[in-house]
DNA sequence: TTGATATTTAAACGTTCGTTTGATACAAAC
DNA sequence: GTTTGTATCAAACGAACGTTTAAATATCAA
C-alpha cells in the first residue's frame, strides 16, 4: 500500500462505515456484509484487516471514538483559554459549549453519544478502555478547574456530585435531543444551542428561580 | 386456559423473560430460541401467542414497562401526599425518591432504564406509544406541581428547561449507576440513595455552592 | 363420554449470519 | 525474471436465525 497519501484506504473506509452503522443500529444488528457493502469492499476484508467483527468494533472505538473525545476535551480547553479561567461560570460554559456546540458535526455528535450510550447499557471491553483512558483524565481535569471555584465544604463527595450533576445536564441535553426537541417544540438550531448553554450555566450556578415562600 | 388463577402461564412467562433478555441484550441480540428456553416452553410459543418476535416486544413494553412507569408515577404522588405539596423542595424530593428509591426492585429499575434507553437511541413503535401515553402526561403533572413554586419569569421555555434539568439529574444518577459508582467509590446502597436524593434537591434549588469571588 | 377448542410439541423451512478458503492482482526487492 | 508480501476477490462452510407446519396433547362445556 502507498504509505498514507490517501486516507480512504479500505481499512479506513471500514472503520468509518462501521462506526456509523454500529452507532445507528447496535453491534448485533449490523452484519459484516452490510459493513463491507457500505465500504465498497469485499466481504472478507473485515477478517483480513481486523481478524473478526469484534476486533473491528474495538479498533473503531479506539481510533474514532476516543480521538473525537480528545477533540472535545481540546475544545473545552480552548474555550477556556479565551476567558477568565478562575470564574465558575466560564468553566461551566466552556464545558457545555464543548459538548453542545463543540467541534463535532451534528452527525459526529450523534454517533458519539449513541456509541457511548450503548456501552453504558451493556458495557463491552471498549467501556473499560474509555473509562480509564478518556473519562477519568477528563473528570480529573474538570475537577481541577472547578474546585478552586467551589466553596470548600470539606466534603469531597459532595464536590463530585456537583460536578456529575453539571455533566448530567450536558449529557442529557445532548443525548436526548429527539424527545427534548419534541417537548420544547423546535429543533436544535444554533440559537437554541446558545440558549441551552446559557441555561446550563445558570441552573448550575443558582438552580431554579423560586418564589420566596415556596422553598 | 383457566381464567387467571395462576399468572405463570406460558404467555406471562414469555413476557417476563422477554423483558429481562431484551433489556440486558437488546432486541436483535436475543433469539426466540433463547426466550422460549428461558421460559421453559416450546419454540413455537412466541408465534402462537404473539404472532411474531416484534409483536412480543410491543406487548412486553405495553404490559410490563408502562404499568411499571405507572407505579413510579403513583409513588411520586404518594410521596407528595405526605408532605407540603406547595413546597418546591417537597416536589423535587418526591420526584427523586420515586425514581431513585422508588417502588421498584433494583432489578426492575435496571430493566426499566435499559429498555427506555434503548428506545432513546433507536426508537421503535414502542417509543411513540410511551411518549404519548406515559411521558407527556407525566410531564404535564410534574409541571402542574412545580409551576406554582417557580417565580413567574414569563418565560415558558425557561420553565420547561428547568424541569428537564431536574429530570436529567434524576435519570442520569439512575441510568449511569455503574460509572457513577466507580467514580464516587461505593455502591448504590440505601444511605447513598438518600444522599443522592438530598443532593438533587439541593442542587435544583440553589446550584453549586460557590466562593463569592468566582461567579 | 364426546366433540370442539386451546395449547404444546418436534421437525422442517428458507434465509442470513460470521468466518474460512484458495485463487488472483500488483507492487517492491533481489 | 523470479520471489515475496500485501491486498482483494468469489465462493463456500457450518451454524443460528425467525417462522411455519401438522400432529399430539390438554382443557372443558355439553
Amino acid at each position: 500500500m502507498s504509505p498514507d497519501n490517501k486516507s480512504a484506504t479500505t481499512r479506513n473506509r471500514l472503520l468509518e462505515v462501521a462506526e456509523a452503522l454500529f452507532a445507528q443500529k447496535g453491534y448485533d444488528a449490523v452484519s459484516v456484509r452490510e459493513i463491507t457493502n457500505a465500504a465498497r469492499c469485499n466481504l472478507a476484508a473485515v477478517n483480513y484487516h481486523f481478524g473478526n467483527k469484534k476486533t473491528l468494533y474495538m479498533h473503531m472505538f479506539r481510533e474514532r471514538w476516543m480521538s473525537r473525545a480528545q477533540r472535545i476535551l481540546t475544545c473545552f480547553e480552548e474555550n477556556l483559554a479565551g476567558r477568565d479561567e478562575t470564574s465558575s461560570s466560564s468553566v461551566i460554559q466552556a464545558l457545555a459549549e464543548a459538548f453542545i456546540k463543540g467541534p463535532l458535526t451534528d452527525e459526529e455528535r450523534l454517533y458519539h453519544f449513541q456509541l457511548m450510550t450503548r456501552e453504558l447499557i451493556k458495557p463491552t471491553d471498549a467501556f473499560e478502555m474509555v473509562a480509564t483512558e478518556t473519562m477519568r483524565p477528563f473528570l480529573e481535569k474538570l475537577g481541577q478547574r472547578l474546585k478552586p471555584c467551589l466553596s470548600d465544604t470539606g466534603d469531597e463527595e459532595r464536590t463530585l456530585l456537583n460536578i456529575l450533576s453539571i455533566i448530567s445536564m450536558v449529557i442529557y441535553f445532548n443525548f436526548a435531543r429527539v424527545p427534548v426537541s419534541k417537548i420544547i417544540g423546535h429543533a436544535y438550531d444554533e440559537p437554541f444551542k446558545d440558549r441551552l448553554v446559557q441555561h446550563i450555566v445558570q441552573f448550575s450556578l443558582s438552580g431554579i428561580p423560586l418564589r420566596e415562600d415556596t422553598r
